[in-house]
DNA sequence: GATGGACATGAAAATCATGTTCAGATAGTT
DNA sequence: AACTATCTGAACATGATTTTCATGTCCATC
């Protein structure tokens, strides 16, 4: 696991370092399947046991993120939630409001109706965000009930601290 | 102004009580054509002379927005800005990365595209948050050199006290 | 027109994600 | 090994939004 075939979990920039700090974040960012947010990701990675500050996952972060290797949603609340972006070109997810499980989806009829707003408006350079949010089939169930309880036991989103916000 | 004929600067809820501060924070945002944020909002009603609390316009804000009766996006930074909206339904808008304007713009194909979303993915309840930027007519000549420069005199952004993000 | 209680206000403090500082540690080179 | 530009992280700063709580205000009732 080092030197050739990595390409992916490599170097954060071509011309950075490598450290043993930005190696781990990009590991677990492309082991975690779904989006994640920073501080979240800081503790998965103090609970593997390889520590990493928070400021230093902020800025892997942001240069992952200039770099064009990341993508970014908000949730509700305004965090920012991060996933590598399994290959090239701008892609959109749909993400379940209970578990924050993420499934890309297609969206090209979005991306070229997108492309086209600048023809009818006078607007240039036009850039979108899309973000999908639903109840998966399996959070279905549990969400008729209790609303969004089935968030509580998330499997996929360690020790997540958040509580008074709405 | 009083009595009848109102029903979009009337109450913020039914069944809330009709305040000075709410009358104003609500006549502002219909007055105001473009989004703008909770602290610029305030800051204008006390240029113009109704001061009213920043507890109290976010508070107004947050119950406007529960009734339905605003659009919110969220600008670089993540702040959120607000507008009214114009009429029933679900509107979308394409706003100017330099001036702030905003416009509305024709999404059904979008709103079709997202409702079939559903059947693809087994997701239910699916709801979508759509943002569209771009440069206007009036601000791509500037635009072109000093990039997002032509921001600095935005004649819809009273007192924009931004300044360190990014 | 007084009273009482439910609702509203706003100044101050709390919260919370994210950014910045800077002294010390480290990677990659010579 | 020595050197130095870069990286790290604890502490602190920032800034939007929310909460607290003492005080104010509306309104039905007496």
């Amino acid at each position: 696991m080092s030197g050739a075939a990595a390409g992916r979990t490599d170097t954060v920039e071509p011309g950075a370092r490598r450290t043993r700090q930005r190696t781990a974040v990009l590991q677990a960012l492309v082991g975690f399947r779904d989006f994640i947010s920073a501080q979240a990701l800081c503790a998965l990675l103090t609970e593997a046991g390889v520590s990493v500050g928070l400021s230093t996952v902020y800025r892997t972060l942001r240069d992952l993120e200039r770099a064009g290797r990341l993508d970014v949603v908000r949730d509700e609340t305004g965090e920012r939630l991060y996933r590598e972006r399994p290959e090239d070109g701008h892609r959109h997810y749909l993400i379940c409001r209970c578990c924050g499980r993420s499934r890309a989806v297609d969206t090209e009829v979005v991306e070229a109706w997108a492309d086209r707003i600048g023809e009818h408006t006078g607007f240039t350079d036009v850039e979108h965000t899309l973000e999908l949010t639903g109840v998966c089939a399996g959070c279905a169930p549990s969400a008729q009930q209790g609303e969004t309880s089935c968030r509580q036991e998330s499997p996929r989103r360690p020790s997540d601290p958040r509580r008074s916000p709405r």
